[in-house]
DNA sequence: GCGCTTACGCAACAGCGTTGCCAAAGTGGT
DNA sequence: ACCACTTTGGCAACGCTGTTGCGTAAGCGC
């Protein structure tokens, strides 16, 4: 079978699980909370059980009342709420000229934001030291569970080390997570900048279905893939190569070594000004990756496709069947700073972990 | 977040994920078995939680003990082995002039086949007759869990539904799978062809890395995917369309609606001799596909295929990075009518229900 | 024969969600 | 005002889970 769900589960991560379940639940609800009720309803769990874990996360601090609901012929609910303030996480966002970093609450506001530009041909030791020094700089208050660093791809996010980002030769193999865990004493996240994206639209759209692509045209042209409510990844962090399919046999070369790639097509056509063909091929590719994947909805970001989105929302739109709607990605470049510190909050709250749901015992 | 995982679980839950587990540890370890002690490191259970839960198994008459191993310095152990005979299944292969039907052990095994031809111009009520017919024929024994049943898309594998097979359009809409409960009083799983051979494909070799790509060139082109252990559906089973990605902007037109579709160009290719470009045309799909999903290994299968396997793997490896392998799918077309027993089973052993681990309570 | 290691079961246990029951607090009919 | 009813939610006892501590079986090496 599949090399991870082999594992058990004991009953402490039964108890696990139906936290973070019902702490999920409880974000989802957002300011108006949910009733325990409510709650028993949409987990599947016994209003009793309910009772018993949001007691516990009451004890915790991470769950408090905030008054009654009107009565429903019965006696009237006490709504609960998450609280935000209870735990926090850093995003940052490492681009080839800059970093950004944002500390988050646990219901995902952004508490406070710091940026700084990166000079050109700053060493990966320089990297480190900027970023450690960005998110010191934000977790002075305190009650910091992790820092989730969204950086351009290709990456390994499981062994967080970088690979080779284009323009930075000398990252390549440099474990960014481990030295940065080191050097801040907290747990440490890495993940591919259009990943990072894709989590933090998932998290701000929660009742949507369940996949969808997160398109991104800037300096290249990558992918965040959400499917089934979780971000695919592939086993060595390079699922998203969305640039690198070939539209056109025989096109002209890419540097990834194969000809009439979409990235090459689609950024000529940009730097050419005629973005109307630059919005088709890009439709053309995810029409392709829609099919393939049987996809809910695209959204569009990335710097070039921020700065003019009508046509390509348009071009996209007239490539794909009407059942799928196209759309800026909402918040703009500010998803992947958010969806990196949900690199860090979404293990609380039960997503991310559909293959792992249940760890296995404690050594 | 995702809108599968936000259910709780209870004890009971947890005791049939953990029987699963298990069980899908003793059919991954074969013939030689396991010993408790080796089934405890690879579940993360405790020995002792262990014991218990292959006692039940063995009260249950899904395990046994057989024999002893070697010591290794002190008490040998004793190995346990799944019992085969506890249980059987029924996998139906309908293609558009054939039902091909097999009864498999647990263990996987064929222990009948039955095939029978389809008149072109079948009634869907006809298939249903015939399909029963058979089925009835192969589970006089008793003992049988369910019959899955793989035919060609597109269809509604959540609803078990036909959609609109090509040259049977007055099949679609046809509730294949409640008609085929109904009337045999069998639980029913209904799935694409090419799904069923992939979740078969992942059956035969569980070992192997958690992702691949099985490709089907017939009299159509289709893929099976299976990300991270698991069978990739898609929302609406619509994904695999793997043939309908364009490949060749302003091509040949499709009957999909669009231009240059990878299909259309290959099968072209093949009705024209042309061997080697229709390899490389599949090749530069699966390269596509590959990138796009970080995909670990690809398979090929289908009567185009098969028939003549050699150009095909050369002309796929050719476009394919070195560390991605490609073969062709062992088992031929027989993999298809497994895969389709497979769908009843592989619940029983705690694969393809990652999203889904943990049942809700029991109403 | 002795010490050591490994495999495994028995018994007591802590902790999980469940069940049965009851109190609280509304609505709506009379 | 009163009563019947509905809905919310807690308390206590319970059954069942995997865990822990310890004892026993059964091999190896010296």
């Amino acid at each position: 079978m599949g090399s991870v769900s082999n594992l058990g589960a004991n009953l402490a991560a039964l108890r696990d699980h139906n936290a973070a379940v019902v702490l999920g639940l409880l974000r989802d609800a957002g300011e108006g909370g949910a009733s325990r009720a409510e709650l028993a309803a949409r987990s599947g769990l016994t209003p009793q059980a309910v009772s018993k874990i949001t007691a516990r996360l009451r004890a915790d601090g991470f769950a408090a009342e905030a008054g009654r609901r009107l009565s429903t012929g019965g006696k009237p609910a006490t709504a609960l709420r998450l609280v935000p303030g209870a735990g926090r996480a850093v995003g940052v966002h490492v681009e080839r000229d800059a970093v950004t970093a944002a500390v988050v609450d646990l219901a995902g506001a952004v508490v406070a934001t710091r940026a700084v530009a990166l000079s050109s041909g700053a060493t990966a030791e320089t990297l480190v030291g900027v970023v450690a020094e960005e998110v010191r700089a934000l977790v002075e208050g305190g009650g910091v569970l992790g820092v989730g660093v969204a950086a351009p791809g290709p990456l390994d996010h499981v062994g967080g080390v970088l690979r080779d980002v284009t323009g930075f030769p000398h990252w390549s193999g440099f474990p960014l997570r481990d030295a940065l865990a080191e050097r801040l004493g907290l747990p440490v996240v890495l993940d591919k900048d259009t990943n990072a994206a894709a989590l933090g639209l998932l998290r701000s759209a929660p009742r949507e279905p369940g996949s969808f692509a997160y398109l991104h045209l800037g300096t290249g042209l990558g992918a965040g893939l959400v499917l089934g409510g979780e971000v695919h990844r592939g086993a060595r962090t390079g699922a998203g190569e969305f640039g690198h399919q070939v539209l056109r046999l025989d096109g002209p070369p890419c540097p990834c070594g194969r000809r009439g790639c979409l990235e090459v097509l689609c950024l000529r056509a940009v730097a050419d000004g005629d973005t109307a063909l630059a919005a088709r091929l890009l439709g053309v590719g995810a029409a392709n990756l829609v099919q393939l994947l049987d996809i809910d909805r695209v959204l569009l970001g990335g710097r070039t496709a921020l700065a003019d989105p009508d046509p390509y929302v348009r071009g996209v739109r007239a490539e794909l069947p009407a059942s799928v709607p196209v759309a800026v990605a909402p918040g703009g470049e500010r998803v992947v700073v958010e969806g990196a510190a949900e690199l860090v909050l979404a293990p609380l709250f039960g997503a991310g972990r559909a293959g792992r749901v249940l760890a296995p015992a404690a050594p």
